[in-house]
DNA sequence: CTGAAAGCGCTTACAG
DNA sequence: CTGAAAGCGCTTACAG
């Protein structure tokens, strides 16, 4: 039913082989057979088959998206969009598609990471959202299939990966709170299972050590991210330390958490308490007052895992790649 | 290199035939053999090639989703997570596999519906974000692809369609006001653009109708469904028609627009006006005070439209299916 | 219950 | 510059 390059070789009074060298742009095919070719191509509204193509090629022009917990509230989530779109815009150019997987732990026990991209025969894979505990973790650090991972580091022969800066964005954040005269500065930090809750716990001691600020441990608390996680740990963290006057937060979820937490406390912010967010979501500016915090460049992340991923598959080698973020000063945090 | 069935035909001491009737499951083999053959199958880490497969069978066990503007912070965006999740929860029990499509106008015309599709072989696609003067809208009118669209109508004999009873819902949540006694109702809308503005605009019609409220229709302005839109509406709203006390918004974003235009105009909601939204999203919850709107079950929207295409890929007739909203009462409108 | 053979739509040495 | 032929890894009538 669907027209063929024997169709269009049968019309043309030539082979296939010619058809299919004149459309591929090969150069030992006369001008004239090429145009010919061509023209009946797209009367005939010839569409090649990428499936025959992918079959004797052994390439598919497709790339995986390995998501985990895509719709719970977690850390991923404010951003995923963003880094979506990057991905896409990445692949663009080279015309490479997407096909998207989501995976929990225990999808990730049934189906191993190799055999979920043989299963479909991707060229590679971009990863994000895994938890250091996830069992693709330690398959991804032993594959042979090219991947970038997102915000998870990992670096070997075909595995790379992209993030932000997150121990020098962290100490950002931190010295700006210590240079509006914050000593005591609380940080809750996200859970324990993602690599960046613990460069960002590094950015913070590593603020606080440069300025002479002694680290206590019972500032800090971990949670999960979310909005639910901030509120509780604000509400513990300041009930257990009111000496506390500033909180920075691994996320901006936990720190609109900290808002509601600080209102229900009977506190102002930034009054009362200061409080510094991460991420930039689009919320941050929508809140009053506007969430100070630091802006991740979500798009350009998905944008270049998608480019390097490309590079990794076409035989360079993995790297980490950083993206630039900015710390975004609103109203949230105030000189004391 | 990678493990065939004629590999393990060789093994096995059979015919391809046989492994390949033993491993789908074909009844016409020996139990004895079937069983041999899967265990070589499995020690050999055997995964089928469903390229191959592909190019025989026709079937590609894939479905597209064609999105537009993704991330454009238009009326799809903030629910396009949870729709998406919806999605791969009702492909998951038949398998199939999910590859992103990203349009907007122009890469509409430089590449067809059809083509789109045909060129990556998906048995069907799911469309979200369309505009009405969008070039595949009129494609899909006519088009033999089985395809899924949400929130636009149009049913043939291989289209159909999910949203939300938006004229009910609209009913409803404009009947909700009448009920808090308001009388002078705004009604900010979406772009023209979008099915869903009309069919709301219905339902605001019916309820003022109902209640013996004359329609008028300079209190009903159209927007793009944007936090900006909404502003600049309200402001111009409020501002010339100021016996207007309470405002129905076609979506969230707006309706908080509409909250930071009330606050720098000097006005308190609920106290001066009352202000109801359309969506639910995640914010909607956050913000102070809460805002009283309509939820649409998008995950649902999601799930129905991924089981839909997938009948409608088996032969069955498409169907438009509703799925049910709800009004969320929060503090954002009171009683005059 | 099993196998030989054809074929899906393409690409690519090889030969001329 | 062009074509015949083999082959990618599978499925599926057909025959026995």
């Amino acid at each position: 039913m669907a027209v063929t390059i024997k169709d269009i070789a049968k019309y043309a009074g030539v082979s296939v082989t010619t058809v299919s060298r004149a459309l591929n742009g090969y150069p030992d095919v006369s001008e004239e057979t090429r145009e010919r070719i061509k023209k009946i191509a797209e009367q005939l509204n010839y569409t090649p088959n990428s499936i025959a193509r992918g079959l004797v090629t052994n390439k598919t022009h497709t790339v995986g998206l390995v998501v985990s917990e895509l719709i719970k509230p977690g850390a991923y989530h404010p951003f995923f969009l963003e880094v979506l779109a990057g991905i896409k815009a990445g692949l663009r150019k080279d015309k490479y598609d997407l096909i998207l997987f989501t995976v929990d732990p225990e999808s990730q026990d049934a189906t191993s990471y190799e055999k979920l991209c043989n299963d479909r025969k991707v060229e590679g894979a971009i990863v994000e959202g895994l938890r250091l505990s996830d069992p693709y973790i330690k398959e991804i650090e032993k594959t042979q299939i090219p991947t970038v991972l997102i915000d998870i580091p990992i670096l070997t022969d075909k595995v790379g990966y992209v993030s932000s800066d997150n121990v020098q964005a962290a100490f950002e954040a931190t010295s700006y709170l210590i240079k509006l005269g914050h000593r005591n500065i609380g940080f809750i930090n996200g859970h324990g299972d993602a690599a960046v809750s613990f460069e960002r716990l590094e950015g913070y001691k590593k603020a606080l050590e440069k300025n002479n600020i002694p680290y206590k441990e019972e500032y800090v608390v971990f949670n999960d991210f979310t909005q639910e996680g901030g509120y509780n740990s604000f509400k513990t963290l300041v009930f257990e330390h009111p000496k506390i006057t500033a909180v920075f937060h691994a996320s901006d979820l936990m720190a609109i958490g900290s808002f509601k937490a600080a209102k229900d406390l009977g506190m102002k912010v930034p009054d009362d308490i200061s409080i510094v967010g991460f991420d930039d979501i689009e919320l941050a500016s929508l809140i009053t007052p506007g969430l100070t915090t630091i802006r991740q460049d979500t798009f350009k992340m998905g944008y270049n895992a998608a480019k390097h991923l490309l590079s990794i598959i076409k035989g360079e080698k993995p790297q980490h790649i950083l993206i630039p973020h900015k710390l975004v000063i609103r109203d949230s945090a105030r000189k004391i």
